[in-house]
Parts: C-alpha cells; structure tokens; sequence
DNA sequence: ACCACTTCTTAAGATACCTTAATTTTTTTC
DNA sequence: GAAAAAAATTAAGGTATCTTAAGAAGTGGT
C-alpha cells in the first residue's frame, strides 16, 4: 500500500463528516488522491506556478501567504492535519498562484488532481455536494474572519485566535500568528507582554 | 404572469453563464424563485431573524451590514441588480443572522426557499453545480478582499474600490462605502479631498 | 418653497499600530 | 555542545487612521 493508512482514514472521515456516501463510491474518491511528503520549508507551490490540485493537510503544519512589492509576507492561512489549504484562485482559474504554500514542519498532504476532480464531479454526485458544503462554510468563515479583521482591535482579534485555534498557535512561530492576524511581529509581542 | 419577466431573464442568464442547462431543468429552478419588492430602507432580514432562503438583487442596490456593541455598523456586501446577498452563515445554519440586509434604494430581489433548493439540489444536478461553482468564485473574490484590506492603506484600497465597482460607487452614499473600506467616513473625504 | 433630515466636509487632538534598530532567547546544524 | 541561524523582545520615535464636534451642503416630504 502506497499511501499511509490513517491518513487516508482522515480524509475519509472529513468527507463522511459532510456527506452520505456509499463504501464504493468514497473508495473511488479516495483513490484519487496521492499522498505528498514535504521537508520543513519546502514549497508544495510557489507564486507563477499554477495549483492544479486540490489538498488535504494530514500531518504537520503548512501556510498559505502572500509577497508584495515591498517582499512583506501576508500569511491568509494554516493548514494542519484535517484542513484543506491551496490557492483557489489559481487552482479554479488555472492561472499562474500569487500565493505560496510552504510546509512549516515536515508535513504530508493528501492530493488530487483537478482533472481527476471534474471527473469525479459527474460520477460521484456526492463529491461535489461535499466540496459545495466546504466551500460554503469556508466562506462564512472567511467572512467572520473578515469582520473580525475590521471590527476589533489587533488585541481582541489575538484573543479569539488564542481561543479559538489553540492548536494552531503551538504549532506555529508566533511571527507567523502576527502576520495572520495583520500586525507586526514587535507589536504582538508587546501585546503578550501586557497580556 | 407574476413575476417580472426582465428580472427573471436577468437570473436565467446568471445561472446559465456558470453552467450548461437544459430548458426544462432550467425552468423547473426559476419556477422555485419569488419575487419581493422593497422600499426604500426596508429590512429584508433583521438580526436575529433567520435567513430561509438565496436572494439574487435584480433592481435597486442592498447592503449587508453587522453591527456591533457599540452600535457602529459594518457593511459586509452591497448587492446590486446581478449579485447574490445574504446572510450566508444563517441561511446554512439556520441559526438567528448576525447580519442585517437592507434596501438602499427601492429594490427588487428573486428569492428561492432553502427547502425548495435543498430539493432541486436532489433533482436538478447542475444547479448544485452552479452554487458549488458561485461559492467558489464568493470564497476567492472574498479572500482578495480580505487580502486587500490586509496590505493595502485606506488610499489604495479606495482607489481599487472605485475602479472595481465603479457602478456601486455612484448608487450608494459614501459613508456606507467608507464603512465597507472599513474607515471612518471622515477619513474617506480627506483622502477624496487630497485625491 | 420651506423645514427636517440625511449626508458630507473640516479641523484639532488622540491613539493604535508601525518602523527601525539593537539585544536576548530559542532552535537548528554540524 | 559550539557556532550559526531563526525567533522573540524592548524601546524610541513616527504615521495612518480615529474621535469629537461643528458647520455646510444636499435631498425629500408636504
């Protein structure tokens, strides 16, 4: 067996989370996709490239961010085990990403192809019910996290992130954590110190 | 005929422009859409209430607002004639919103019963289709947003604003688009005033 | 045409957060 | 386990944006 058994077990339940399906039809599914093993640091996509996959985080850490002209990182998201981290917009366009996605600990991801996906859209109806409820609960939670952005202070946003993604903050350097919640790393830091 | 016949040209177009449907199926959806007319300030959903169903804008302009403890509002969404508005995280809970959707001007929107569109989601597959496909594009235009607000100033984010949505920006009051840039409507007409 | 109401502007003072730069602490590497 | 690299802290000075308050300019209703 090529692919490490508890991680696809993973995958599996994510998916029997959201929707009914029948044993043949995950199996089908699972099958699709192909395990990928990253060294800490190393890229599983880098801007220009485009993301011809869709990618489910089974082990370690990864984040998802952004350069701009001034080479200032924006970090937009983490991914541990059991979230889907990509650049959509390049994956549902096909065009060139303007995001990386770069392990922070070594990590594996389980992969499919974009190609294999849209196939499976049609024979497995289920599937797309499944990626239609991801992506309606990802965008309420990008919203939220979008009102939050503008509404509360760079303090009440560390607490909520505190409280609400305990996992991801021992994970993660906090330098990281500053960056996504869209502060500098100094002025986190003071904000610890008057916790 | 009950319903305007323009405005629901206007959403078979919208459907059919993300995906390939039959006339019949594609009949069978717009049958299952309401039509609702607004005055001017009406609420279409008030905070607490619960969001029952997708609501397309085909006249007139809507917004989509939070407001916090302190009373201040945040404007999530305008919705213009062509724009789908809601509540989304209500709508798919079916808890109480946390969003208010209001009229800007007189306004007219087609709206569809979640149980409706749970059912046609069974019987109709490209419309689970086209919503997996709208939710998609939602999630990355919101997260260019949320990107924008992070790395851009108040100036730049402004200047994008108005070339982007030029349409929005001449049928809504300014302070309700200073508010979506999240700044202060003062702060917007200084920034107008040193253009 | 008027009055009331809503929206927009101006300006002064306040503050949340940034920049820079140096130092300390922690982690990685060989 | 020493040297190098990465991450976190501290502090001083700066700036983007906010708050408050007042007045000016639009807009809508009768």
């Amino acid at each position: 067996m090529s692919q490490s058994n508890t991680n696809v077990k993973l995958l599996a339940k994510n998916i029997r989370e959201e929707v009914p399906i029948s044993d043949a039809d995950l199996q089908k599914v699972l099958a699709a996709f192909r395990e990928r093993r990253l060294d800490k640091k190393e890229f599983l996509l880098s801007e220009g490239e485009t993301s011809h996959h869709m990618r489910f985080v089974t082990e370690g850490s990864l984040r998802s961010y952004f350069l701009n002209e001034n080479g200032q990182e924006f970090i937009t998201q983490f991914g541990i085990p059991g979230w889907w981290i990509n650049d959509l917009y390049s994956y549902l366009t096909q065009k060139p990403a303007s995001y990386f996605l770069q392990a922070i600990t070594p990590a594996t991801v389980l992969q499919i192809h974009r190609d294999q996906l849209t196939q499976l859209y049609d024979e497995v109806p289920m599937i797309e019910r499944f990626y239609r409820k991801k992506f309606e609960k990802a965008y309420v939670a990008l919203q939220e996290r979008n009102l939050r952005g503008m509404s509360l202070t760079a303090r009440d946003r560390y607490d909520q992130f505190r409280a609400q993604y305990r996992d991801i903050e021992q994970s993660v350097p906090q330098y990281m954590i500053a960056s996504y919640l869209g502060i500098t790393p100094e002025f986190l830091s003071s904000l610890r110190r008057n916790a």
